[in-house]
DNA sequence: AGCGTGACGTGTA
DNA sequence: GTACACGCCACGC
């Protein structure tokens, strides 16, 4: 039984599909609350992210809550799908970033 | 088997 | 505050 190696995506979809609609978290977020490597490898689960349903990648922003995978989703879709949940965007940037962050190891506790 | 790249983050200058 | 470099791990060639 092949336990896919997809394990270690799989943790890092799991924590991105527990992200409250109206709220974004960081990638450094999720890689620090996991504990794996590193921040660079949260985006690549994204990347892989296409093979997985209901993952909500448009929550998942840079530390800064810039949405620098907006390209990957094919435009403005993310900026779109973010407004659509009450998030402002502006100049591809989340508004009150600071204050819609989810952080897993708070809210998760 | 090694090299380059990548949806990041942090530190230093 | 901005710019550059390093580190991290996984994937593609």
């Amino acid at each position: 039984m092949s336990k896919a190696k997809e394990n270690r995506f799989d943790d890092i979809y799991d924590v991105v599909r527990l992200v409250p609609s109206g709220r974004v978290t960081s990638y450094g977020a999720i890689a620090k609350y996991l504990g794996s490597g590193g921040a660079r490898m949260v985006g690549w689960a994204m990347n892989a992210c296409h093979s997985m349903p209901d993952v909500p990648a448009h929550r998942v922003v840079n530390r800064i809550g810039l949405l620098t995978g907006k390209h990957h989703f094919g435009g403005n879709l993310m900026q779109e799908l973010l407004e659509s949940e009450a998030v402002k965007v502006e100049k591809d940037q989340v508004v009150d970033f600071k204050k819609l962050f989810w952080n897993p190891s708070e809210e998760l506790l």
